[in-house]
DNA sequence: CTGAAAGCGCTAACAA
DNA sequence: TTGTTAGCGCTTTCAG
């Protein structure tokens, strides 16, 4: 392996010059810095990230940690965190938690192990608050991106969950829907809580009751919302939803797989509406009604405010406001619901 | 910051017993030992790993290198890769090159630089044939999955793309179907070519003829496949294909998705195969006909041939055989080709 | 059984 | 304009 000492010694100058070289901190000579750059040249000589690292307490490296990266809506932040991070030079790993608290945990403690420089956190549960304010009081350079947990008082973005809930369930409403059931996601998720509380505002303003069965989990997941679609399907007549919101776009299809099992044909028996605006929710076949979430927005905004946090001096870090940016999200209007889409 | 040093003296021993209870690398007395974990509580003291890394040589961290995140493919090559690095103690991170040459040559350098130990790559395309050598000229550790250079013999895990070819004939042949259409992907892949040569065999061997017209790229993706769809149901009638095999299943449903705004019923008009398996070609408004690609069990094995070789000492790496494992897909008949799936 | 100290490869203060 | 050197935080040899 060859090092800084092999480049001096063979270029004829000091250690120190040749760093200087490599960082362009300083002036050196034309002719040794010729030196240096054919010596370097030569001995095919990379420098040693862990040693500079180590010195200069940074280690050019963002972490990104997912919750699942097998669901398609986060490969999208990935790569916006990516393109947003390569820019400022640093390079993102993804860490993949599935969901586990443990995984979590072992993820947090790469920044004070200096592994990473910063972390954008994609997976805010409840069950994480203990763990999660620990960054807080440590200061720890994080940004939280589409979960959030309240009371935190921590950087954020998110997408306006609550106002999408609305607009899908008015969206409903309007095509002459009354009952429509809510297929929320994991538990202690903020962006279950709040989406249902759209629902929920948007059918108690426009006077219709909410039966309990109607408040369902699909756990965000294919299997459990087609199962879950099958319970709601088996209620009788009277309570049985005509129309089926899931938190997630993988969710909704899992609802018109259950549809199409039962015989069921979507729009016009059941209507659905998803969230996400998957690449899949436009293929002909499925056509899937959506609140499309920004989701590389969300990426390259976190990353953006995280990558500032980075260039503060530390004092700075404590004294800045807290940024809470959401976003604005859109319904997508296609065939699930009938109505102009159809 | 608290260091080694600080635990050392809070708990009245030296720096090298403090390490090694950290380690577990020799024998401490309860009693210091005690004092040690104590301290380590109180002060809430976290190794810095870097440090360790720089003394050590090893970063405890795999790399694995995708060409699009966002391709549904990779993400089950990276939850397996990470599974299996877990087991191991060793943290993955997932870079991404956008089928960059440079991107990938920037990430190949992470492992000169340290700050990874070993990588797996799935972007080896023909034209990073020059930065793919130099792995092998310095030994590097690294295994190929997925995609792979021929001629170059390192470690590499793949899967039977010639025989998944060769059965998606067939079984188009067998349904009846004459004029049968290859949509490749990115130029320079061996799994095109692989593909396209099991394709072009099982013609052969059942005595058809292929028109040049019919060996067409969709680059692996949905908008490209969708428009060399349209140009393929241009052709005059009697060298328009009846079936159309895509080279993934992204862009098999773009194939699916032309038809139907040709006003093509699929499979009747046109039959079409892709593969991969992905989530989405098992939902009842796709039923895509498809070849499975084992893609957990190819970043399961790559990551374990990895791990293998960072465990023997540098010296055995060069003598060690080269691995080369090609494991064996799977026809899986859905609806798009009609015949018994439909 | 434990500690002192060298040194991993690099940066940057200080000196010249 | 350049070089010497301390030291980042840790592991591990060597001596005791």
């Amino acid at each position: 392996m060859t090092t800084i000492k092999d480049i001096a010694s063979h270029a004829k100058v000091s250690v120190a010059t040749v760093s200087y070289v490599l960082n362009n901190t300083r002036y050196v000579s034309p002719e040794k810095k010729e030196r240096i750059l054919q010596a370097i040249r030569e001995l095919d000589y990379v420098p040693n990230a862990v040693a500079r690292g180590l010195r200069v307490r940074r280690s050019q490296t963002l972490s990104l940690v997912v919750a699942d990266i097998t669901n398609p809506f986060y490969p999208d932040i990935a790569k916006a965190c990516e393109e947003a991070a390569q820019e400022a030079g640093y390079l993102v790993n993804i860490i993949n938690t599935n969901e586990d608290g443990q995984r979590l945990a072992d993820a947090l403690r790469l920044l004070r192990e200096g592994k990473t420089d910063g972390m954008i956190i994609t997976t805010a549960l409840e069950k994480d608050r203990t763990v999660l304010q620990e960054l807080k009081d440590y200061a720890l350079p994080v940004v939280f991106a589409h979960r959030e947990l309240p009371g935190l008082d921590m950087d954020s973005v998110v997408s306006d969950n609550f106002n999408g809930a609305v607009a899908a369930t008015n969206h409903l409403l309007g095509l002459g829907h009354r009952k429509v059931a809510f297929m929320g996601g994991v538990e202690g998720s903020e962006i279950t809580r709040l989406r249902r509380e759209g629902y929920v505002f948007a059918m108690r303003q426009a006077g219709f009751a909410i039966e309990p069965e109607w408040l369902i989990s699909g756990e965000a997941r294919y299997e459990p919302s087609y199962l879950a679609t099958r319970t709601l399907m088996e209620l009788e007549a009277s309570k049985r939803p005509t129309a089926i919101i899931n938190i997630n776009d993988v969710g909704a299809i899992g609802v018109i797989d259950a549809a199409y099992d039962l015989r069921l044909r979507v729009p016009d028996d059941l209507a659905v509406v998803g969230f996400d605006d998957l690449f899949i929710a436009n293929s002909r076949q499925i056509q899937l009604t959506t609140v499309r979430i920004p989701r590389y927005e969300l990426g390259k905004r976190a990353t953006l405010i995280l990558l500032e946090k980075l260039k503060k001096p530390d004092r700075e870090v404590d004294v800045k406001p807290t940024n809470r940016i959401v976003l604005p999200v859109e319904l997508i209007v296609r065939r699930t619901c009938g109505g102009r889409g159809a």
